[in-house]
DNA sequence: TCTGGGGTCCTAGGACCC
DNA sequence: TCTGGGGTCCTAGGACCC
């Protein structure tokens, strides 16, 4: 599927997660380029390196940072740090401001491309009131739809619910979070603390399907193996996507946690016999959680 | 439009215990 | 013989994000 595009192809409604295949009957003449991923991670370190000269960093991605920073002139400070990441690397960036990460991660996208904006409690609702409730990071195309059948479209309405009325429907923490969400309101705090992976995985979605459930178990070792290292693993989860796209997990656990390959691949197998079904595979997964 | 790979967190139901 | 209420842990699935 297409990782990226630039504004030019998006122009043509060629986007993210689409299939290349779609892509290229939109777009006949456009250039595709293979991922890349070892240049991506050092231009990604060279960044993140600038920016941290500016403050507390948060780093959320590849291309994605939070730099915790108070200052008098937020403005002018975004655009020394976009003209410092352009000097060191060439690259564009766009800064969101805001009064916490949640404001500072939707300005973002209202300053793209390259640009800079900013969003206070003060402006919030003037600025996303009226917009889909689809517009906030964290209510995706599920979450907005189950929304809108309950009479709740826009970022306003729902700001304005009953928080116990949403807790019935979406969960005791899932329900409040996304009026606070609609509101604005977040966490404010941006940490450099090193992050500590829960778990880690490995996928392979097969260009031809599997039917073989010899080979099948082969792939799920080979997975398995892949993932030892040095942190204990409490627990194996093996994922199987079936040809019509039917995706089921089983797990299972390391009594103690393990650092084994062998151990790690013995369980894998475990979870992997509690499949019964044996159509064809288009995709299998194992994941390590840690303990 | 026939749908990648790597993650996180939350929910609901069942098992089990007191 | 069948039963309440509360708590914890485990598991599979769902939703979302980069």
């Amino acid at each position: 599927v297409v990782s990226t595009a630039s504004y030019e192809a998006r122009a043509y409604g060629v986007g993210s997660g689409m299939p290349l295949r779609t892509a290229a009957r939109r777009l006949p003449n456009a250039v595709f380029l293979p991922v890349d991923a070892d240049t991506y991670l050092e231009v990604s370190a060279r960044v993140m390196e600038v920016l941290r000269g500016f403050g507390v960093l948060e780093v959320m991605g590849w291309d994605e940072a939070f730099l915790g920073v108070d200052s008098a002139d937020p403005l002018a400070l975004a655009r020394e740090i976009q003209s410092a990441v352009r000097s060191a690397t060439s690259l564009d960036c766009t800064v969101g401001i805001g009064q916490n990460k949640l404001q500072a991660k939707l300005a973002t996208g209202f300053g793209k491309p390259a640009g800079v904006f900013r969003l206070t409690h003060d402006t919030w609702f003037e600025v996303l009131g009226d917009l889909p409730t689809s517009a906030l990071w964290g209510i995706g195309a599920k979450t907005a739809k189950k929304l809108a059948a309950l009479g709740i479209s826009t970022v306003n309405q729902l700001a304005a619910a009953d928080p116990q009325h949403l807790a019935g429907q979406f969960g005791p923490a899932t329900g409040p979070w996304l009026i606070q969400l609609a509101r604005g309101e977040g966490n404010s705090v941006v940490t450099d603390v090193p992050y500590v992976a829960r778990s880690r995985s490995r996928e392979t979605t097969y260009q031809v399907d599997l039917t073989d459930w010899g080979r099948v178990r082969e792939e799920v070792a080979a997975l398995a193996r892949e993932l030892a290292g040095e942190r204990p693993v409490a627990r194996v989860v093996v994922k199987v996507r079936y040809a019509p796209f039917f995706t089921h997990t089983h797990g299972h656990g390391l009594k103690p946690s393990s650092t084994d390959a062998g151990a790690i691949e013995a369980a894998a197998l475990t979870a992997l016999d509690l499949f019964t079904d044996r159509k064809p595979v288009r995709l299998l997964g194992v994941r390590v959680e840690y303990a």
